[in-house]
DNA sequence: TTTATTTTGTTAACCCGGAAACAATAATAA
DNA sequence: TTATTATTGTTTCCGGGTTAACAAAATAAA
């Protein structure tokens, strides 16, 4: 069996199992889900987020957004406010709590980037540069093809 | 910025978009879901398949498979039958229909192994070599992983 | 044998998103 | 200005999956 089918096979295990990688098991919080962490995590980066924004951020629905922000705003763990001259869009804002989760979840993200970090200095500078080359050709497949869906 | 890091930041682009892979847009048969197709493929592929072993294979709830294999049932793509040593495990097998989907759906997973594989061409024998390092790695991290899980 | 335990498939209740309809507001055109 | 169109956020309904409880049957233990 040739390289080039090897990689393949496992490429489509690995597919398989991606599920469990995602973010399981994490455990950052009980009580909060992925979602919800995401949506933290956008409320804390972007400038006067709403659910518009969010929602483009994280690739959801607006509905999705405004349930999750519904939460989370009965969790305590963020706020919302307006700005004076705009009596439509709903802006968010972290309170202490929903810092403190941002807090921990880029701690857990540094951690995760860390291993990642160690796992790749395994390799070959010439290794390396094959691995990059293949995801850099991956990830513009992937943008090629969801535009490809986009102008259907 | 070195390779290493920007092999672990395409990673994460293409993580993110990954869900975009998945199967999505094949429509392979209208009114057949995607979780529907699968489960036809495990009964094909499968000795003597039950709810439990499809469950197994399809890493859902023996619950979940309940269901999709009762919509199959509905839809007449698959039909169940017992042993008659045994009452409680229930068999299914694929109609003429269930067989033409489970034939499409091949057929369409080697065009998509088709177009991996020309991808691949692309790369020479040492890069090659490289990915599959790669991924040999993440696929053995990944299973001792799963594994720790299991023993939680 | 009889009794406990395990396995199997189903179901009810629930959670999570998406799609689509909707009212309120803003932005644009006339 | 007024009228039309676009944007924003919410809600209802639905599909798809899980969890947990369950009855029936098979298996193991007594």
């Amino acid at each position: 069996m040739n390289q080039a089918l090897k990689i393949l096979d496992i490429f489509i295990k690995i597919q398989e199992q991606l599920d469990v990688f995602q973010h399981k098991g994490e455990d950052l919080l009980d009580e909060i889900s992925l979602a919800e962490v995401h949506c933290i995590d956008c409320i804390g980066m972007i400038d006067h987020p709403n659910v518009t924004k969010i929602s483009e951020k994280m690739s959801l629905t607006r509905g999705g957004i405004s349930k999750i922000s519904k939460k989370l705003l009965g969790k305590g763990l963020i706020e919302s406010y307006q700005e004076p001259d705009n009596n439509k869009e709903i802006y968010f804002r972290l309170t202490e709590g929903g810092q403190s989760v941002y807090g921990e979840h880029k701690k857990l993200h540094s951690k995760v980037r860390q291993e990642w970090l160690s796992f790749f200095a395994h390799y070959s500078d010439d290794e390396q540069a094959a691995i990059l080359r293949f995801f850099t050709d991956i990830n513009d497949f992937f943008v090629s093809k969801s535009t490809d869906k986009i102008e259907k």
